[in-house]
DNA sequence: GATGAATGAGCTTTCATTCAT
DNA sequence: AATGAATGAAAGCTCATTCAT
């Protein structure tokens, strides 16, 4: 069992560097937020980039966790791709900061951009292991694999990143109304474009 | 006519702003690799900041600029369509520095990702213009505009960078290879989304 | 109890700010005196302004208390004026840094520099006291009061400034010897233009 | 002659040097302020320190002229004495940043501030010649000359001043009704404690 | 386990000065 | 004589990290 100061601040370093970015966030500020000392921080991370890291991997994992649960109520690779979308945009809207971090932070050379590549990597291979099902089934028509799941990852984030950014402060409530909106226009780009037979 | 050497550290600044990020970015560094005195370009950009909007603006002008003339030699917007898809790929593929600091620096509140935001809306609004001509002339039929250009922008930008970062660093050369296959995707899932009839 | 480092800190930057004043001082000499790293002092004080502002506030109250100390010995007025007087010379002989930066900081429109004249004006307006006291008791004859608490102040300081930056380096001994004559001085100007009879 | 830019040159110096002090002051301030490029300055004067040490000397020139030409137009000490008190704080009020300049750049030990204390020694002299003389005609009595000097001119310098920097920059017109009071006021300081006989 | 004072390398920015034109 | 683009030394300040308690 995690000890239970490593939770708090995790809790605390989420919202900073959501807030902030990687480079942005201080570590000061995480102290504060999670109302502990910064020593303490340090007597659980060895460093800011293993505070990161370790929270880019539970966040990515956290959504890997929630896609799975909502394919596994499905069986046939269509309503599952139809649940990864809307999985996607649901975790999206509740997680708007690693939404942020996931494409900010996900491309570069430092170390920690590699092996946070790494993990989106093995959600990316959940996208593929549904679309190469499908395939199977004759369900699917898909070319190329790799591409496609990228293209999907992609247009999902920034459909809710956008959309996210685009409301003021004050209308930040109104990113619910949004919801079925951004579902149904990225289905529709899904559906259309890996269907073996026209899309309604 | 600009000045000459504000173009030398307009060139050395893409480079490191791309490699590092805003904030990683180092004055120093772009001062060397532009190869003129660190004051040099204080005595032309206010601030690090004023740097960064200023090549911001004129890289995603190019890509806009890019794409206009990609799009001018097509009457129909499914031509157009596919010509954009093409470039944005080609764009991207030839500045992959820009292309990753489209997704990393455009979302945030700093008053500077605001401005990037208002920028990258421009080429929004051209995809958007296409869509919209499309559906006048029966062509094309989407029902949420602005959640398709931000899916399509996704999409592109995403896949481009993964494969960029997916080669190692010496099979950087195949990136020219993958470009047909990351264009052939793409299209294919523009178009089937969007089109009116089915699209083989 | 303050922090010790604070009081360390507090002695090497009067030092060096009465060396070189505040603009020509150092953080990176400051911090070299103390015997402190440079960002100690910036764990400690928000930025130089706000140690300069700690310490002439201090300073001043340091010179404002020893006048007190001084004057509470006597009961005339005009006894009292002496002991200050006197007190004013003692004091800056012995803090000739602070005497200094009182007279070139004092005056400009900078924040740190209004401040600064607050803080005089506690001390002035002890002089002022005391001229009133003494025009109640009819010892003193004062017409335009603020005006004379700023011309025993003036003069008092440029007489001890004018005395310290005239020795030599080497003969800065000899200034305890000049000590009685510039007190002597001072009284009897003082004396002399408040006292309601001749004052031999 | 002096060339024609120099003394353009000058202006613009005095002003912002006494708008912003000797270090706060910027050349590229003065060059804009002259309308000349900063080049130019470069050209007339060795250096920041050379056009300050000019400016200074001209400035209290100015001042020593002043008051020889105040005092020219009476024979008996204490009519001069008088003159010179008066003309002291009306050149004050009228050059409010030289007066600012000669408290606050007087005392260091920077080369440049002693050779301005040099020039202010002249005019200290000029202060003392009076006193002398009054000794010798039997209307003065003045034990300490070097020190009564330097007091009265501190307490002139800083009357003024005080003033002037007590009123707020909108009531900065109400200096002139101040004028006659601070002179009444310095004049009864300086003569009562120089006065053979009682002063009334 | 936890703390927070202390550190110092490293950052952006400033500005007096130079010099080719 | 005059210019102003270019320079680079230095400054104030930040903040991840350490370590004695």
């Amino acid at each position: 069992m995690r000890h239970e100061k490593v939770d708090v601040i995790f809790q605390a370093a989420i919202k900073v560097f959501a807030d902030s970015g990687f480079d942005q966030a201080r570590m000061d500020e995480i102290a504060k937020e999670a109302g502990v000392a910064k020593g303490t921080i340090y007597y659980h991370f060895k460093s800011k980039e293993d505070l990161f890291v370790g929270l880019m991997n539970e966040g990515v994992q956290k959504l890997i966790d929630f896609a799975k649960r909502s394919i596994k109520r499905y069986d046939s690779p269509t309503e599952q791709m139809q649940a990864l979308v809307k999985s996607h945009v649901l975790f999206y809207v509740e997680n708007g900061m690693l939404a942020k971090l996931l494409l900010s932070e996900a491309f570069g050379t430092k170390s920690r951009q590699h092996q946070f590549r790494m993990k989106i990597h093995e959600y990316l291979r959940l996208i593929e292991t549904i679309l190469r099902r499908g395939a199977e089934t004759g369900e699917f028509k898909v070319k190329h694999v790799p591409e496609a799941a990228s293209a999907f990852f992609g247009a999902a984030s920034v459909v809710v990143l956008q959309k996210l950014y685009s409301l003021e402060e004050s209308e930040l409530r109104q990113i619910d109304e949004a919801v079925p909106q951004m579902i149904e226009s990225l289905q529709h780009i899904v559906m259309c474009s890996i269907k073996n037979s026209p899309y309604l």
